[in-house]
DNA sequence: CACGATTATATGTCTAGACATTTAAGTCAA
DNA sequence: TTGACTTAAATGTCTAGACATATAATCGTG
């Protein structure tokens, strides 16, 4: 009973020995590059294997709570303040989630050769043929967003057929095709008249521009390009450590 | 060697399970949904014991690549389409990293007691001090953004002493408040009278905005608006999955 | 004092078991 | 057919060892 290692706890004890150590560091009471105690250490102190310990130490190494040197120990690690999860929903998904009626549009569907603007924008060199598609997304009759994409039909042959004027591309992409990997970009743009009358919008106001490059296992999937009026829609980014 | 487990790796057996079926799912061999082999199938095709298998297993489901179900077997997760890591460097750090020269210029700083609008801004009930820095980042001596931020006193005490006149308060931040979590959301905005004329931009110009909230362990520590010029900056996010 | 060799130690990985827990699947009766 | 009970199979956790490996600290030597 002398130890803070009695309480018939409900949880396994290599999941309560993680939680303790990053209690101790998420409040700052072991400080970044403080070291902590040993895994024999924490063996006697909770009266359990070493691998137990180390399950327990691993997972936080893993988390990058904290850094393992052998022969020296492991420390807490110093916060990156450079990484954060980013929540990037598929729209219909996203506004549904939001309680709002989705409603999408096809406004255009190009199938056609690659240019030499498609290959670059796709980032490959030869590229058979391309679907082109543009659409709105919609939340409660307002215009939500306008998409702009490109598919690689070489990568995803189905696309040539699939109907698009009834499921929006994303979302089928995210049913057809599995394990992407991608990149965003997000930045800033004046809407341009086009895209200003499709958000009904003023010409010039600020858009949220999200740029989505899919590919899988070295083959480029989709190149899509998502403008939100600024004034409305907001990414929101969680993360740990500093 | 008759099994693809022969050839003398010089990385450990665990890693190489999980390195397998990682690449498995990665390249769509292992489509969401599949099974994959049962703990004691890995052990006999690996030829290692349970807790190797085990390892591998579970480092994969800790990076929510498959799902683990008692009695069912482990399954290849569906893609969430919806987590990214976005990176969000310190700005002084970002811009040397660019290989460009870092300015910086405090614009304003008071201390005051945390008005109405300040403690709804750090998300607290009652607030003592706070303080309020205004001021501006630059590359190759070109405005980059500008920073309108608020610091907890209360959970702050040494910024009120602090010299912001010459480091940039996130940067001090960074290095005096160990292990905080975050918050960030971002918009994009038309840029103001006073805006436009700390980035040198016209009025109503495309701006980036990146509001982040920190705290640690359940005290609000900062809360800080970044603006950054449209058209020159940009936010890399990177995922897998889906 | 500087520098190379040695040693001690903490972590990294692995084993061959064990028992607990969850739950899919099968069994049987109403 | 349905619902309750039983069973078996797979994962979850844990142990008490083992040897490997990297490296901080020490010791010797020039």
């Amino acid at each position: 009973m002398s130890l803070a290692t009695d309480a018939a706890d409900k949880t396994t004890l290599y999941k309560r020995i993680r939680a303790d150590i990053e209690k101790r560091i998420l409040t700052g009471e072991w400080p970044p590059g403080h070291r902590i105690p040993f895994e024999h250490e924490l063996v006697a102190r909770y009266g359990c294997s070493r691998m137990t310990v180390n399950k327990a130490l691993s997972e936080l190494a893993q988390a990058d709570l904290i850094e393992r040197r052998r022969r020296a120990g492991s420390f807490v690690r110093r916060p990156q303040h450079l990484s954060a999860v980013l929540k990037i929903a598929d729209i219909r998904a996203e506004i549904i989630a939001l309680g709002r009626s989705y409603g999408y549009e096809l406004i255009g569907r190009k199938l056609r050769a690659a240019t030499a603007a498609d290959r670059d924008r796709l980032g490959v060199k030869k590229a058979g043929k391309v679907v082109a598609i543009t659409c709105r997304h919609s939340a409660d009759n307002v215009p939500f967003a306008v998409e702009d994409r490109l598919i690689d039909l070489s990568s995803v042959p189905n696309a040539a057929t699939a109907d698009f004027s009834r499921e929006p591309p994303g979302s089928w992409l995210l049913h057809h095709v599995p394990w992407t990997e991608a990149e965003h970009t997000i930045s800033a743009i004046a809407a341009d008249e086009r895209t200003a009358e499709a958000l009904d919008i003023a010409v010039g106001a600020p858009c949220l521009v999200i740029d989505r490059y899919t590919w899988r296992s070295a083959r480029t999937i989709t190149a899509v390009r998502l403008l939100y009026p600024g004034d409305s829609h907001r990414l929101v980014a969680r993360f740990k450590g500093g």
